[in-house]
DNA sequence: TCTGGGGTCCTAGGACCC
DNA sequence: TCTGGGGTCCTAGGACCC
């Protein structure tokens, strides 16, 4: 069997460079790549976590989702600059254009992050170093950020390649080079460990990868169950996931918001519900999608989270019958307490109604001959702005 | 001036059915 | 009477990713 070939190319601190290209472009006279500097939310709005860092930063110790204010204890002086997810956005769409050119079979595994699948292209590109360094050559030239590209036979070692020595390089993981380049490094530094497991290995003597690729089945088993396996064949460079290009594979549409203030009032939380709603199920329309499952998710002030969920007859995508759900939702799970962050998540997505017959209830149900208005709607909203037109029960809580 | 937002996947436990 | 064993569906919660 031929062995695959797949490349990983991953935008080095996204969200950083993005803003540096901007500033630059905007005349600003310093290039925030090469100073310590970070891209953070507003912490007086109470999103104040570090979303990317520059190199230097990086060096300070700060990591992405630090909070503002230990980064600036890490680093005192440091540059904070705000996200713009619109220009992000755009920049990130270019990006992923650009590598479609390669093959047929790309996937979008993030904003900044794609996966290329090259097997069976051997008559076309002779060298897929060289290729590798094309893609993150031309990338600089033409978008002004830098990329890694991770080179190897399948997706993890791909990912873990790109992942080496940063920025702007290129590294390739075959099969005879995971002892070498991955065994030595930290537990923490493959793909899928994240916090609770490493702190199990390494409470069990296992603290890098290659203790974990030579480590014992059965005692992994006692502590991970399934994934015992799947561990096990990743500290191994081992990896059969298929590159696919799931453009319409969405399984849940969700949002969120964490609130300038803890609130407690239910009917101020129906407000922002309401806001949630309309934006989700717009969401669902212009994906021609229905949803199945409608919940309702809540963080406290102390930082617990919880949701609650319901699983509806017929699938829908219009905006009241979902609001309707989350306000029931709402009544049986809300405890009065104050809330930090409420969100709304639709889930079990599907392409098309089926209707459920009631045995026992003959009557027609409302079907969603509805959804075609609500598309005029949206698009009228999505034209003139978000209020243009709302529902009348709405009306009243217009401030 | 502590701690974002949008996702996917897995597991445990209860309800219910045969 | 004193407790089977499959299976599926559903919900809640948690781990992980960027």
């Amino acid at each position: 069997m031929n062995k695959r070939i797949i490349f990983h190319v991953d935008v080095n601190n996204a969200f950083l460079s993005w803003s540096a290209i901007l500033l630059l472009k905007q005349g600003y006279s310093t290039d925030i790549r090469t100073i310590p500097a970070i891209i953070g939310g507003d912490e007086s709005k109470r999103h104040g976590i570090v979303l990317a860092k520059s190199p230097i930063a990086k060096k300070m110790g700060i990591k992405t989702a630090d909070t503002i204010y230990s980064a600036k204890k890490k680093c005192p002086g440091i540059k904070i600059f705000p996200p713009n997810h619109q220009w992000y956005a755009a920049q990130s769409r270019k990006f992923h254009q650009y590598l479609k050119q390669y093959s047929p079979v790309v996937e979008k595994y993030s904003i900044d992050e794609a996966f290329i699948d090259l097997t069976g292209t051997k008559y076309i590109y002779d060298d897929y170093i060289k290729l590798a360094y094309k893609i993150k050559d031309d990338i600089k030239n033409k978008f002004g950020f830098t990329v890694n590209v991770g080179v190897a036979h399948n997706m993890l070692c791909a990912k873990m390649a790109s992942d080496f020595e940063k920025p702007d390089k290129v590294h390739t993981l075959f099969e005879d080079e995971v002892k070498t380049k991955m065994w030595p490094l930290p537990i923490e530094d493959l793909f899928m460990v994240g916090r609770s497991s490493s702190k199990i290995l390494r409470s069990i003597g296992i603290n890098t990868i290659g203790d974990l690729a030579n480590s014992n089945i059965g005692i992994l088993k006692k502590y991970f169950k399934n994934q015992a396996q799947f561990l096990l064949d990743s500290a191994n460079g081992i990896d059969y996931t298929k590159v696919e290009k799931h453009d319409s594979k969405s399984e849940s549409i969700s949002t969120t918001e964490t609130l300038v203030k803890d609130i407690s009032d239910k009917e101020d939380l129906k407000d922002i519900l309401f806001k949630q709603t309309d934006a989700v199920a717009r969401q669902l329309r212009a994906k021609n999608k229905y949803c199945h499952v409608v919940a309702i998710i809540y963080k406290n002030s102390s930082f617990e989270s919880y949701s609650k969920q319901v699983k509806l007859d017929n699938p829908t995508n219009d905006t009241n019958t979902i609001y309707k759900t989350v306000l029931h939702l709402l009544d049986i799970s809300f405890k009065g307490e104050p809330i930090r962050l409420i969100g709304v998540r639709l889930a079990n997505l599907s392409s098309a109604v089926v209707e459920q017959i009631s045995l026992f209830n003959q009557e027609v149900k409302e079907t969603n001959t509805s959804s075609d208005f609500q598309k005029i709607v949206d698009s009228l909203n999505n034209k003139f702005g978000n209020n243009t037109v709302i529902p009348a029960s709405m009306k009243k809580t217009n401030h």
